[in-house]
DNA sequence: ACAGAATTTTAAAAGAAATAACAATTTGTT
DNA sequence: AACAAATTGTTATTTCTTTTAAAATTCTGT
């Protein structure tokens, strides 16, 4: 996955440091810090995804985003202030993407991205994205996890708990980055995560206290091993 | 799937909003302000389908319909305030083919689009829209469904369902989405989905408790899955 | 080996969805 | 029209999922 990404910020060192997050994560990021030269941008160049800031000089993001539907299909995540924003948005029914509050969580902003573009350029390829590990076949979309070809009964949330720490899997990843990510909340009760991680291995580990794929590092989090060696 | 629609709606301000659900889905829209512009654009360009505001000043929305009838057969949607225009519409013969109240839901209304143009779009190519997943054919027009060449008894309503879930393959259904575009109501007891859906389960799944076309997302709805993984 | 911190485990309350059984309505048949 | 059969809608109950809380265990550094 190559993703190109386009950002929209009129505080240059926000938008920098973005651009540092999303260089980190292997993604190339342009800045562009009116709405105006973001439609340049857009004229002359193919991007997988654009990162919005609302609240922008002259033209501003919710005019930006009426006149950029029109031309483009590919998602966009919305950063702004005011969390009402989000309403605004959801009435215009442009609501189809992420909407991320400031200040927020690098982490959570490039888990969204990296979630996004797989997900869009997925349906471009039109090909569906399967992770397989041992004998488990985990079908990203289709909240299915299949054991030898027979479906495991996992819960809504347990799978995706688990499609995150898979999309993941080889890095280390707290409570909290797996509370922001997959509840999508900012505060709230992080000891859940815990009793996922449980269920989890109860559910796929051949024994639970001793597990092969989900890992915990002690003080850190836990992890995802796809492969191990027996 | 690439749509053309038409959209014919005095009000700019709502046909744009109208074109920004549709380019959200990935559909192409031209916005024409007067019936008359209108019947300028089909002239030159082709459609496949349209959507009519009954209320237009010059030219009504009757009148319109009347004249584009002679010439056109593709489908059209009307929106209207007043959801008494219906029988005028049914009393004079006109062909519409869908029938929307303001204010309606974005959700609705492009599902419906959605929908319409799929099943029109095989009339040109002469072709018989048929859905396939493992061993089941769902013929679109002729309200079946088959498993292995046989048919499977569903009931009138069942099939709706089972055919909105299918032509929404993908995304999830609130139970509300569900029950606004196949009962055609905006209010009304939205307990009835739970039920059709585990008749569903009950005939087209091998293992009703484990379903594997049709999800539960705890919390969101309902997902129809199409197969995965051999 | 100990104290303190982090994690795992268990349990139970709250919320959502599945189920079964019934009543009302529609449809088809004689 | 009267009946039977099938479909549709409604409701009460059960089951499952999610969340929360707290006790038990394990881990880490000293």
């Amino acid at each position: 996955m190559k993703g190109k990404v386009l950002i929209i910020e009129d505080e240059e060192e926000i938008g920098e440091l973005i651009q540092l997050f999303l260089s980190n994560e292997g993604l190339d990021s342009f800045l562009a810090v009116s709405a105006e030269q973001a439609l340049n941008y857009l004229d002359r160049e193919s991007f997988d995804l654009v990162v919005l800031d609302l609240n922008l000089p002259g033209m501003d993001g919710f005019e930006f985003l009426l006149d950029f539907r029109k031309h483009y299909t590919i998602p966009v995540i919305i950063v702004s202030a005011r969390s009402s924003d989000e309403d605004v948005i959801a009435g215009l029914g442009l609501g189809a993407d992420e909407f991320v509050t400031k200040p927020f969580k690098p982490k959570l902003l490039t888990a969204r991205i990296r979630a996004l573009i797989r997900r869009s350029s997925k349906y471009s390829q039109q090909q569906r994205l399967i992770f397989r590990f041992g004998d488990y076949e985990l079908d990203y979309d289709g909240y299915l996890l299949k054991k030898k070809g027979e479906i495991v009964n996992l819960s809504t949330r347990e799978i995706e708990v688990l499609r995150f720490l898979i999309e993941n899997s080889g890095k280390v990843l707290s409570p909290d980055d797996i509370f922001t990510s997959v509840w999508q909340q900012e505060y709230g009760d992080i000891s859940a995560i815990a009793v996922y991680i449980q269920r989890l291995r109860k559910k796929i580990e051949e024994d639970y206290r001793n597990p092969q794929y989900l890992k915990t590092i002690h003080g850190k989090g836990y992890i995802f091993i796809k492969d191990f060696i027996k």
